[in-house]
RNA sequence: UCCGCGAUAGCUCAAUGGUAGAGCAUGCGGCUGUUAACCGCAGGGUUGCAGGUUCGAGUCCUGCUCGCGGAGCCA
């Protein structure tokens, strides 16, 4: 049997009648004593097989005694549409085939704490929720890539290990590099990725980030997926209308495609389904307007806390973007408005639902005299950026982009409280394994 | 770093300051259509750690460790 024609449990629909083999670890088992059900998981599904007594030979009817939760085995059997069955399919079994015994499987078919799961991850992941949401990430994956794939941008990656900080705010993870001294985990590929807008005119980084912050909140990791594209000519609503129609491709395609597992997840699609093209846009000024109107005591010049981004999205059926945001809580190199210097030519797209920001982008400053003078402003090391700055030496253009946290957005289309569910193995602040 | 909550069987939890228990899991037995199957029996505990109050502490007090949620920071 060659891999190509092996039969798995999401095509046995295909295979009514057949005799097929496949193979896969025991999810559960169930007997009324001359008739058993085995429920084998496969990694594509789930499907039971059943045998009576008599109608297999007693030696298979008695490996079913054998097999523990977990048991890696075979099941052979010919294919039969059975709406008592999970699934609608079930294999009358005419042979079982056993790979391996398990030990006793830690992860019972019944509630657990999240610790306990969390310091089984690598198990935990075999369950049918962790295996959903695992689904949903590898298609919004896939879907931001197409995406940018079918638009003409080339796949830049930035490099992971780095001489300095890319932003100079947050607290980075620090590593001795050989003779050189010190290097530092990415925080975001950006600034690199303006190196490459600038050599393929639209281009897109994608790849782990990191943050040594102590947050201890469900919307926080320390090592993060982040997608980030980046335009030579364009502006600021350049940036808005790449922003938009990228979500509305990324969520329609998840609901295409991955209606099964959002069912598993019990995601009520209401908002998904109006991720739609145009997305409200909302300047600063407004959603500090719509806080006062909600009551809440907010200084303007300050940036929105976690319950003011949740305040602001429920005014809204469909992710916001906040744009012009007040330049002193944004990096340094956006560009200001020329309509008001005070401004920044940034933008935050604010999931529905609490998700908060999963989308922060901004214009970027071409001018090198005005972008070396936000360097001494912040205090950062010029020297450090005198390769960035020589992209506005030579042929300096005006560009923008935003980045785009995978982690985030996929908490946002499960509907999950927590994005440590959302990435394979988490890391966070206290939790380096497995 | 700060604020709040928590830790009891392998797991999820219960137990007015007075004999530490249930469900699930595991083992054994039963059941010819099970759906986290069901029914019966059995084994399973240094109540996170250290100290204190008390005739008596899982329970009250102090300290510590670990975890969870939130703030700040951010995607």
């Amino acid at each position: 049997m060659s891999l190509i024609n092996r039969v798995y449990v999401e095509n046995v629909g295909a295979h009514v009648g057949e005799e097929v083999e496949l193979r896969g670890w025991l999810y559960n088992k169930r007997s009324s004593g001359k008739i058993r059900f085995l429920l084998m998981r496969d990694g594509t599904g789930i499907v039971q097989g059943v045998m009576v007594k008599g109608s297999v030979p007693d030696e298979v009817f008695e490996r079913f005694d054998a097999l523990t939760q977990e048991s890696a085995f075979g099941l052979k059997g010919k294919v039969r549409k059975e709406d008592r069955a999970p699934g609608g399919y079930e294999l009358e079994v005419s042979d079982v085939v056993i790979y391996s015994i398990a030990h006793e499987y830690p992860i019972a078919p019944k509630e657990h704490g999240v610790e306990f799961l969390a310091d089984r991850r690598h198990l935990w992941l075999r369950s049918s929720r962790q295996h959903a949401i695992m689904r949903v990430r590898h298609r919004i994956i896939k879907a931001i890539r197409d995406f940018f794939d079918e638009r003409g941008f080339t796949l830049l990656d930035s490099p992971i290990l780095t001489p300095a900080a890319c932003e100079g705010t947050t607290t980075l993870f620090e590593t001795e590099y050989f003779d050189l001294g010190k290097a530092y985990l990415t925080q975001s590929g950006q600034l690199y990725a303006e190196a490459g807008a600038m050599a393929f005119g639209k281009v897109y980084c994608f790849g782990p980030t990191f943050r040594a912050e102590k947050s201890k909140t469900r919307r926080h990791l320390s090592e993060f997926w982040m997608v980030e594209p980046e335009v030579a000519f364009a502006d600021l609503n350049d940036d808005m209308d790449l922003a938009e129609e990228f979500l509305e491709y990324i969520v329609q395609s998840v609901l295409r495609d991955r209606e099964r597992e959002l069912k598993v997840l019990e995601r009520n699609t209401t908002f998904l389904q109006n991720v739609k093209c145009p997305l409200p846009r909302i300047t600063y000024d407004e959603a500090v307007e719509i806080l006062k109107r909600k009551g809440v005591a907010f200084e303007w010049g300050n940036d929105f806390g976690g319950t003011d981004e949740t305040i602001i999205s429920e005014q809204f059926d469909r992710p916001v973007m906040v744009h012009r945001y007040p330049a002193q809580v944004k990096a340094f190199y956006m560009k200001r408005d020329p309509e008001n210097p005070n401004l920044a030519l940034a933008v935050d797209v604010l999931a529905p639902e609490g998700y908060g920001e999963i989308i922060g982008g901004s214009q970027r400053e071409d001018d090198l005299d005005t972008l070396i003078r936000r360097i001494q402003e912040h205090q950062l090391p010029q020297e450090a950026f005198e390769w960035y700055l020589d992209l506005r030496r030579y042929g300096t253009v005006p560009h923008a982009g935003f980045g785009l946290g995978i982690e985030r957005t996929v908490a946002w289309i499960c509907g999950l409280d927590h994005v440590r569910e959302t990435i394979p193995f988490p890391r966070m602040i206290y939790r380096l394994t497995p």
